[in-house]
DNA sequence: TGTGGGC
């Protein structure tokens, strides 16, 4: 059905779509237009999911290349995906056919293909209605968007009807491998430790119930398959309901984005609208929106993921979620805020768009979220997430609750992101490599020659499952994967020069198993939840250890299993002793030419660290710290959630039961072996990742 | 340097 939808309106540069009896591939010699690479990967629109005889057989025939590299056996390993064709159809049509807006998966693409009665209309809201404050036409009966959604009324949440196609839209059907990572079942990560600093930590929560937490949440929560917090989330959840600011490391796959979005919404569901909320005229056309609660990220794909998350957790309920980003529509994105925006989340390029155009205000803003935040926060995006939170309407820090959420967080962040924070409680979560168990890291020697050859050999061996490879530049992007094409190969690629429609389609396509293999750029790198990703490669590190971490992340998530190849060569060697470090707190097995390289590397680039890592970035100890700590020698609190036995009290430096001890107090510092001297780049560890 | 992100 998405496919479908597609094909409205496709450009000559989109002519991939159209040989769609022929799986979509061109013979090198048929073509008269320009094709890009990536466009030349993809099999036709409404393609069954490959079978090994579609695949197989006609692929290869119709690419006219002879394909002597092309394994169907390995790359049609479908099976382990779980899909059918009937399941994906199933799914995407819930997601575009009739939901009045906007529809589950990367189907925001209505946002950018106005088609004819797009998905945000379907019933108009009538303007605001603050009296009832919510969603008119949900009280009696079915919304006019069908959404079965709720409202605020004297005080009370009135939740909408129950919606049976909207629920499998959201939540999807049992044993729906799209939707797998809900419901993923964290208990096992129970011994993972957790460390707390900062004034009064509250105590976690071990459970979904009321209190703190609103039924209507739970029961949201039941539907999306969750049973139990996530190590992250027991202690975001009474962090963010404290009224607490927060600053959270925790790998995304763990529950981060439940971490903010409980709490956040429990919250406006038993206090409903904000009082100040929007100071309507008494005309029927208020035409800005004014959200309470604003969560930033920094891609479209990831902002999309998150949003499609807040609808689950928004369902039947008076908070309608919304989302803008860019490369999209503007104005369909416009009249969806104007049917109400409660909840919004955005990539921040857009959101200053919509200020300036006087769409939006965040005057009412209570939250604010930053996901990603070390990324949000770095030298490219943070002037205009200081534009957006200190140079526009949105209250100082104390008149609103800010969050901050990475799996990494570079100490040289940590101080910047204090501007936007007030005693805040610093949280990190998971064990020293506790991700690495699941992945298993290999690095190979590779020249930059050879690694197109090393690459067809690694795909030969590991066929099954989803294969993400990525590249530093959008050209290799392109190039790698139309070689890939060239070989043979079901790929495709993601990068920021690609339109919006190419983009979510090429991870539409991945993520389906249909293209099983990605090339992409940094993109791509963080947050994406990919079920089965089985193999990341580094066709070209990153110049940052913490990008690495964030590729890698991709993989092995939610206790599956994962392995990453990383090709290294001393055009490298700028990142050889993070990425040394990193593979043995990982355990992981440690190649002799890293070590060697390592102690060439010292020998130049001056000062301590070789490299490039100055100015104190590289990774130190493998615990992200409380950059709060430092001043003065201490570090904070050490809390094990499960470790000190005395559930929550009675670590070090008083989590929990000492308010006032905090991690300022020089707590009990972390046990032998878990946080590392510090390096000799300088004061300490700085960045991280559990 | 490159990669994201508005028009």
């Amino acid at each position: 059905m998405a496919d479908q939808l597609d094909m409205n309106g496709l450009s000559l540069k989109d002519s991939q779509h159209a040989p769609q009896g022929q799986n979509g591939f061109h013979a090198p010699g048929e073509r008269s237009a320009y094709i890009p690479p990536h466009a030349r990967s993809s099999a036709g629109p409404r393609a069954p999911a490959p079978t090994a005889a579609s695949l197989d057989g006609a692929m290869p025939a119709a690419n006219g290349l002879g394909q002597s590299n092309w394994a169907p056996p390995k790359y049609v390993h479908i099976p382990p995906l779980g899909f059918s064709t009937a399941e994906i159809d199933i799914h995407r049509s819930a997601g575009f056919a009739g939901a009045g807006r906007g529809s589950g998966g990367w189907a925001n693409a209505q946002s950018f293909t106005p088609r004819g009665g797009n998905n945000w209309e379907g019933g108009a809201r009538g303007g605001f209605d603050r009296n009832a404050y919510g969603n008119p036409g949900a009280g009696g009966g079915q919304s006019a968007r069908g959404s079965g959604e709720g409202q605020w009324r004297d005080g009370k949440h009135i939740p909408g009807p129950a919606n049976q196609r909207v629920e499998r839209e959201l939540f999807g059907v049992p044993n729906d491998p799209s939707k797998q990572q809900t419901g993923i079942n964290f208990e096992k990560y129970d011994d993972i430790p957790v460390e707390a600093s900062g004034q009064g930590v509250p105590e976690p929560v071990t459970t979904f119930t009321n209190p703190p937490l609103d039924d209507h949440l739970i029961a949201n929560i039941e539907l999306s398959g969750y049973k139990v917090p996530t190590p992250v989330q027991k202690y975001s959840i009474p962090i963010v309901m404290g009224g607490r600011d927060l600053m959270a490391c925790a790998q995304t796959g763990s529950g981060k984005t439940g971490g903010f979005l409980f709490p956040i919404l429990s919250q406006a569901y038993q206090t409903g609208p904000s009082a100040a909320a929007p100071q309507q005229g008494g005309f029927a056309r208020q035409r800005k929106a004014y959200p309470t609660s604003l969560i930033l990220a920094p891609t479209r794909e990831l902002v999309s993921q998150i949003y499609d998350e807040a609808r689950k957790f928004a369902y039947r309920s008076w908070v309608r979620p919304c989302v803008v980003y860019g490369g999209a529509d503007i104005g369909s994105q416009l009249r969806q805020i104007e049917r109400g925006c409660d909840l919004l989340v955005a990539t921040p390029g857009r959101l200053v768009d919509l200020i300036e155009r006087g769409r939006i205000s965040l005057a009412n803003i209570k939250y604010l979220v930053l996901d990603e935040a070390d990324r949000m926060l770095d030298m490219g995006f943070e002037p205009q997430i200081r534009r957006i939170v200190e140079g526009e309407d949105m209250p100082p820090t104390a008149g609103r609750q800010t969050l901050m959420f990475s799996a990494t967080f570079p100490r040289d962040i940590q101080m910047l992101a204090r501007d936007f924070l007030k005693d805040y409680i610093f949280l990190s979560v998971g064990r020293v490599g506790s991700t690495s168990e699941n992945i298993t890291q290999k690095v190979e020697y590779v020249e930059d020659a050879d690694k197109r050859s090393v690459l067809l050999d690694i795909l030969h061996t590991h066929g099954a499952g989803l294969t993400l490879i990525f590249v530093e530049t959008k050209r290799m992007a392109d190039s790698l994967s139309d070689f890939l094409i060239n070989q043979g190969f079901p790929a495709t690629s993601i990068h920021g020069d690609r339109t919006q429609r190419e983009r979510e389609r090429a991870l539409d396509m991945f993520r389906s198993g249909r293209c099983p293999i990605l090339v992409a750029t940094a993109v791509a790198a963080r947050g994406l939840d990919i079920p089965n990703v089985k193999h990341v490669v580094n066709y070209d590190l990153p110049t940052d250890i913490d990008d690495y971490v964030h590729r890698i992340g991709r993989t092995g998530r939610a206790g599956n299993t994962g392995i990453s190849t990383a090709f290294f060569n001393r055009g490298n060697r700028g990142v050889v002793r993070d990425l040394l470090e990193l593979l043995k707190e990982a355990n992981q097995e440690v190649p002799a030419f890293l070590e060697s390289i390592a102690r060439e590397g010292s020998g130049f680039g001056g000062g301590g660290r070789g490299g490039r890592s100055g100015g104190g970035r590289g990774r130190g100890a493998t615990a992200t710290r409380d950059v709060r700590s430092f001043g003065g020698g201490q570090r904070p609190a050490y809390a094990g959630s499960q470790w000190g036995g005395s559930s929550g009290g009675g670590y070090g430096g008083g989590f929990g039961g000492a308010p006032a001890a905090g991690g300022y107090s020089g707590g009990g510092g972390y046990g032998s072996g878990y946080g590392n001297p510090s390096g000799p780049s300088g004061p300490g560890p700085n960045s991280s990742w559990w």
